[in-house]
DNA sequence: CGCTATCTTGATCAATCGATCAGTCCCTGT
DNA sequence: ACAGGGACTGATCGATTGATCAAGATAGCG
């Protein structure tokens, strides 16, 4: 395993625009774990999807369940980065434009790329060491702060009352849902349609607000 | 492949109350399916929960692929039972109330028994001839059953305007995914509560509805 | 009793799984 | 020029995958 990302790496990142092996094979994980789950993802399938060979992907992160821990790092690190911006662009303003900041973050994050939200609802649907190691490692700070945001605006009587983790959980349903099940809605609706973020922000709106 | 299934079979399952070896199958499938989704279900495993050989379950169902058909049917078969007795019981009715009966029979289905709601949001993700025999067969019925719904009620005023598909699965995800991700919330908030199907309701009514 | 149809099991198949290891390629520093 | 080391591949391991098949178990019917 090698200890630091050796700076001929990130040059060749940077001067053609097909990025190194190890940020391929992350990529690739992502997209298998996210579709078909940590259990139905083949090391194998990932790897020809990288264009490298499998034992390639076990010389980087070692094994199949390090290589799930990378993938889920590199993705909270993203939400933590864009939840962050989004706070520091809001910051100073009041309870209801610091909430649509992180709202319209979160669902701008899903419309890119849905994969978090993928596996989470995949990973979140049993007890397993994997949850274990997401919960004590990303989701309880999220969680943390999101409810105490929530708190906040109920407290300010600007968002309606009841359980903030039922809120919580519902806001990321609705931002979430619809990207990732977005074969499927293209599928039953006969069209190739794609989701309107602006559209979930306002049934996000009329979920968590109390007056439009 | 039995055509056929034999008397005997029902009068055991009435006897005692240990379903015959054909139901615990479809039932542990279900499970399995709806965990670690079609990929990541292991024939032995699911039959080692219904205490069964792993032969019995390819004798009953021919492939593992018929045995996913077969649960799903069973899934659906439960679903439109219930749909249709929401729909009885509130026939007369006016659009408000057909679709609050609607409405919270789903909610009362997903509080039983989430795997379908677990299932849908695994084959939902990705094109596959799974998800084009699940479109075909059962999804898109229910979608134009539950669209029409939505549109009747938007006619009247009663209901948001909108994209009545996106509407129609910003509902199931609310419906849904509070207990599809139970687990997952219990670690999260630290509490091993239960999601309340009323709050679910106000929620969703909040979603849809112009007027509280 | 014996015959037949259905249900069920255990052995076994080729294919694939995650993982290990020896060895090759290529860049870098001296 | 020449070692040294990280990146990478191909072969291979035992275990597990879905599937097939022959044989046994059980009940109903004559």
């Amino acid at each position: 395993m090698p200890l630091a990302k050796p700076v001929r790496v990130a040059a060749q990142a940077l001067n053609d625009g097909v990025p190194d092996a190890r940020e391929r094979i992350l990529a690739a994980a992502r997209r298998s774990f996210a579709t078909v789950g940590f259990d139905g993802a083949a090391t194998r399938q990932i790897a020809a999807e990288a264009g490298v060979a499998q034992s390639l992907l076990l010389y980087h992160f070692g094994s199949k369940d390090a290589l799930w821990r990378a993938v889920m790092d590199q993705l909270f690190e993203g939400l933590a980065s864009r939840m962050a911006e989004a706070a520091r662009a809001s910051q100073g303003g009041n309870v209801r434009q610091r909430l649509l900041a992180a709202i319209g973050a979160f669902i701008a994050l899903c419309a890119e790329n849905a994969d978090i939200h993928r596996i989470m609802t995949i990973e979140g649907r049993q007890a397993s060491p994997r949850l274990t190691w997401l919960v004590e490692r990303h989701l309880r700070a999220n969680h943390a702060y999101a409810t105490g945001l929530i708190q906040e605006g109920q407290a300010s009587g600007l968002i309606r009352p009841g359980d903030p983790t039922l809120l919580y959980y519902s806001f990321i349903a609705i931002a979430g849902t619809a990207f990732s099940l977005a074969p499927e809605i293209a599928l039953v609706s006969q069209s190739p349609k794609v989701v309107d973020p602006v559209a979930i922000e306002a049934l996000i709106a009329a979920l968590l607000f109390l007056e439009g």
